[in-house]
DNA sequence: CTACTTGTTCTATAATCGACGAACATCGAA
DNA sequence: TTCGATGTTCGTCGATTATAGAACAAGTAG
C-alpha cells in the first residue's frame, strides 16, 4: 500500500507557520518555482542540497499547508495547496511579488 | 550623548528577514499593536515576558527594518518603518489582515 | 552626588533548525 | 526474487533562537 504523508487540516494552518515556512530562501524558492510551473517533480528542484534535506525542506512547507504531495510509483509530485488559498486569500501573491535579487535585496516586480 | 540604536538600510532589507521576523507570535503581536496604535512606548506592549526578551524581539523586528526606535529620555518608543512599506509595498498590510484566534487557526478578516 | 527608572547588552540554558549521511521503505523492472 | 530508483525517516552535528537573570548604560529626580 501506498503511504500517504500526512497534510494538516486548513483549520490546523497558523499564519505564523506559513511565514516561517516561507522565511527559508530554499523553501521560498521552491515555493515560487512551484507558483511559476504548477506540479513539480521533487526532484526537479535545482536546489544545490542533499536529498534528504530537500525532503526536510518540503515536510516542513506541506506541514505548514503550503504544498500537497502526491504519489506516482516511486516518484513523488509536489504542488502547491489550495487550501492555502482559502485559509490566507491573496498571502502567497502578495508574499511572491518580491523576489530576491541574490545579494540580499529584494524588489517589487513593477519597479522593473 | 543618547545612543542610536542601529538600523539597516532599505537595500539591506530582505524578504526572508522580514518573514522569519514576523514568523515568531510575539513578534507578530507587536507589530499588530503598532500598526493599530501607531508610535507605541516599548513598555506598553502586554507581552507577559521578561524586559530583556522584550528588547531582543524588537531587536529582531528592528534588524529586519520593520520598526524603528526613537529614544526619549530614557523612555523608548517603537514604530512601524516607512521604509519597509517602500521596500515591500502592500506585505505588511497583506500579512495583518490575517490574524491569531489563539488556538491556532487564522481568520481573513473579511470573514468575521 | 545618590537613588531610581528605563532599556540594552551580556551570559547562560534549553530548544529548535538546517544540513548531511546512513538506514529504511516503496515501487517498478529485470 | 533481486536489483535499482526514488523519497522518507533517523541520528547526528553545528548554528541559531527564545527565554530570562544579571550587569551595564543613560537619563531623570531628589
Amino acid at each position: 500500500m501506498m503511504k500517504q504523508l500526512q497534510h494538516p487540516r486548513p483549520r490546523e494552518m497558523t499564519l505564523t507557520g506559513v511565514l516561517g515556512a516561507l522565511s527559508d530562501p530554499v523553501r521560498l524558492s521552491i515555493v515560487r518555482e512551484l507558483a511559476g510551473s504548477g506540479e513539480c517533480g521533487s526532484s526537479a528542484f535545482d536546489c544545490d542540497i542533499a536529498n534528504s534535506t530537500l525532503s526536510h525542506h518540503l515536510k516542513v512547507l506541506r506541514l505548514a499547508g503550503i504544498v500537497q504531495h502526491r504519489k506516482e510509483g516511486t516518484r513523488c509530485f509536489v504542488s502547491l495547496r489550495p487550501d492555502l488559498e482559502i485559509a490566507f486569500p491573496e498571502l502567497l501573491a502578495s508574499i511572491l511579488r518580491f523576489h530576491d535579487t541574490g545579494d540580499g535585496n529584494q524588489r517589487d516586480r513593477r519597479l522593473g
